[in-house]
DNA sequence: TATTTAAAGGGCACAGAGCCACTATTAGGC
DNA sequence: GCCTAATAGTGGCTCTGTGCCCTTTAAATA
């Protein structure tokens, strides 16, 4: 039997995986938060060359074996790191070169999450001698990253901000209650930019997303009204974008 | 020296990059044009096992030798297929998993160029014994394809049609000249509705990429006038989405 | 010359955001 | 109790950009 006429099942028996070079690929993902009214980022030492000791995004190789498929991998670096299981996972998008680790060519998938602060219990790992928030500012932060993360911060930070301008997305990163003030400040600290109050609750309360719990907040000063995330929360679109800085 | 104290270099020096299982890496791009008033995507015929003379996207594997990026397998691909060297090009998303190709956990990145029809020479390669364009209708096309296919066509064209409401991505499928009139069925065909014509005019020009080239065009009536994009195109992110079919 | 047709534009309505002043509700100082 | 400070919440106008519709313009043709 010739190679021109084989089954597609005989094919397969014969096909030998390591046959070509492939790159090595990991999944990265910059989990987003408020704390204290600034947007932090989660970062991970590492403790194993290349960049030991080096600040870096949470990620790690896919598992073949354990991950059904690439946000599987995200997840359960997430998980190990926050406890967290159900974030907002938004995939942004997959950088791949020969010159990004010195290991050779890799493919790294970066995912952006966002989770509210409250009762965050990091969890330095086995393979991670120490975690922490970093504060990003307008897309940046302090550290020098181990491999391209710093780009990879500011990619996917541009993107929330510009997402931001016409969706829904802060709630994911608030609390199960809050008060329509304190969901305008979060929109405040993504986009660097103040809201204007009466155009902003229009906005949120026609989207139609959040409802009132009854309960009001005592902040000291007039009580808010508090909210809660609807069920079955879709993103929302809206069809104006917040007047912002381009 | 115990491993605990080697140095980068060292550790380089040691690596096994065969050590740890890795997923096949592939590129597949969603080619989209417009011939005759109809939205289509490039097929290529299968010529080897899996899915052996199946139609299927225009894609392959990342040449680490080749490819500077993923990108680069991209537009390799592309310009094998088309001749066309700089479309529009976007990445959509990477899939990953160990169920979309037989051959076992496969990644693949897709993209989407857009490509205007005019004089684009079909190239049947080495691999591919066929070329033919398919009109998609909605997002999803007759065809049955190879892999999940179908499914990345059709969340390559959801992106397109949610862009093209706040965008001047439908320039990139545009001859170098053309008439408003052309470019506002352009954005008809792709997002499945009429456009408001008075609308249409202020919304692009107010843009301010495209200009007149001072021709006319005799189309039998009135003649339209003839423009073109400016040069240093940027996609144009307008405030406000065309109003439309959700 | 009148008719047909598509291009181009005038001008108003409408929706949703910005703006800003005003009212409401609390705590705290006196 | 009463005034003040501070934040929550609202009324109502302006402004911008899109929808809508009708008129005008420039060609081809009968």
């Amino acid at each position: 039997m010739t190679k021109m006429d084989i089954t597609e099942r005989e094919f397969l028996e014969r096909y030998d995986a390591s046959a070509f070079a492939r790159p090595s690929a990991t999944v990265d993902t910059v989990i987003f938060t408020v704390i204290d009214e600034d947007l932090h980022v989660l970062l991970v030492k590492r403790d194993e060359h290349p960049f030991k000791d080096k600040w870096s995004l949470v990620g790690g190789f896919v598992d073949l074996e354990k991950d059904a498929d690439l946000e599987a991998t995200a997840k359960r670096k997430l998980y190990e790191k926050t406890a967290v299981r159900t974030p907002y996972l938004e995939q942004y998008a997959t950088i791949g070169n020969p010159h990004r680790d010195p290991r050779g060519w890799f493919i790294t998938t970066v995912y952006f999450a966002l989770i509210p602060s409250a009762h965050i219990t990091l969890q330095a790992g086995a393979n991670a001698s120490a975690v922490k928030w970093a504060k990003v500012t307008n897309g940046q932060i302090d550290e020098t990253l181990a491999f391209d993360h710093n780009a990879l911060l500011e990619g996917c930070f541009e993107r929330l901000r510009s997402k931001v301008l016409y969706t829904s997305l802060p709630v994911h990163l608030m609390p199960s209650e809050f008060t329509l003030g304190e969901l305008q400040k979060t929109y405040e600290i993504v986009l660097g930019i103040a809201v204007e109050r009466k155009s902003f609750r229009r906005r949120i309360l026609s989207a139609d997303i959040i409802e009132e719990t009854g309960e009001m907040k005592q902040t000291g000063k007039r009580p808010a009204a508090i909210y809660r995330v609807k069920q079955e929360l879709k993103t929302h679109f809206f069809v104006r974008n917040i007047e912002a800085a381009a």
